[in-house]
DNA sequence: TCCTGATTGTGCTATTTTCCACAGCTCTAC
DNA sequence: GTAGAGCTGTGGAAAATAGCACAATCAGGA
């Protein structure tokens, strides 16, 4: 069966499917063959009913009576989410989070390789990380211009995530994850995505009111 | 006027306050003293409406034809989120996301304070991380249990942030937020906020298509 | 003092998201 | 074979969320 696509699919049922894609994954490594949406659900926190219409967005991956086969599901999920190649993924910012993104392991297996890190300071450029080498930033869009680049990731202090913003798209980019606590602007047809600990932080700290001090 | 909590405010208005602090503390920066609901939303790429309804929920912060006093409402909004005053923070974990923890220098002024670094591996038990020692985790639960420390952060491999998880939950801590690209199980009671990089790039892949190679 | 332009807070409506419940398919056991 | 248990896919109801639109209020200027 071809992938459905067509359909408006609503962006919280796409955000989800990473999710479930994670969780099959371990199941796998678990040596489970088959699942069913209960059994996911149980693991995610999702109602099985919520996992079986997200899922039927996309076609018919079960089968009724037995469940999904896990790599059949895996790798159908992997062709919606597009991570059934490798993206090249750009890194804005050398300093300890940046090092610690360029060292991380766990990209490639999921679709994802950094494959150029980028610096605006002159006493980290030139300076390897990993298997990088620190470039100046005054060479991203030329650098990354003949690369078919579509990934970046900002991890630059705030006050100067908008100016990187606007180079990664110059440079073609056009889905940023950005690790900056900023709001950042950008064209229509980019996407962006925050990743900001505080504020995770700040919304369990609402509820840790009441049965303490 | 003393701050309405009683009603059930929806979890999703308080996850949008912490970004509503954040925007507001950089106009403040920028020297504005006043704010609308309409500036607000235009810098969040959320409706004004959205942005009064959901203030609303807590009394009213405003004023007709003026908008915002943004000191106040700042104020206000560190009172409902409990960020009047600073949380210590155990992180578990002290690899290359660990010490990035440890080095940052935005938690304190947002409301939290890492104040412990733990780690399994003995190589790195005794290291000095920015101004941590690193300790081991075995003495995770006695370091913590006089401490009244209520926010933990995981940053270890998958595999072990579970038994990490329950750790922490045993030494009192009521807010987990896990970097590991896992979902772990806690009692009742206890929060969980997850931060997976690779969630959010699969997310916006799924939209790289069309218009692409 | 009164008019104008701006902005909040909110009742109500529209839209989105979640969930219920069941027909129909599948496999197993006997 | 056939009964029975288990599971999917889905229509439609229910619940949650977002947005509209306007009365009420405010500041400033004529």
């Amino acid at each position: 069966m071809p992938l459905k696509l067509n359909e408006n699919i609503p962006d919280i049922v796409i955000g989800r499917l990473p999710l479930y894609l994670r969780a099959l994954t371990y199941l796998q490594q678990e040596g489970h063959e088959v699942t069913s949406s209960h059994e996911l659900g149980q693991r995610l926190g999702i109602s099985s009913a919520q996992i079986r219409k997200d899922l039927s967005h996309f076609g018919g991956f079960g089968k009724q009576g037995t469940g999904y086969q896990i790599p059949y599901l895996i790798h159908k999920l992997q062709d919606v989410l597009q991570v059934n190649r490798i993206w090249p993924v750009a890194v804005v910012g050398a300093g300890n989070l940046g090092s610690a993104i360029a060292h991380y392991r766990g990209f490639e297996e999921r679709g994802f390789r950094v494959c150029w890190l980028f610096d605006a300071d002159p006493r980290r450029i030139g300076q390897q990380v990993d298997s990088f080498i620190v470039q100046p930033i005054s060479e991203l869009q030329a650098t990354l211009s003949g690369s078919n680049c579509q990934v970046g990731m900002i991890a630059v202090p705030a006050d100067r995530a908008q100016e990187v913003a606007d180079l990664l798209v110059g440079a073609g980019v056009r889905a940023i994850l950005n690790y900056a606590p900023i709001n950042i602007n950008v064209p229509p047809g980019v996407l962006v995505q925050y990743i900001d600990p505080v504020v995770h932080l700040q919304h369990m700290s609402f509820y840790l009111r009441a049965s303490d001090e």
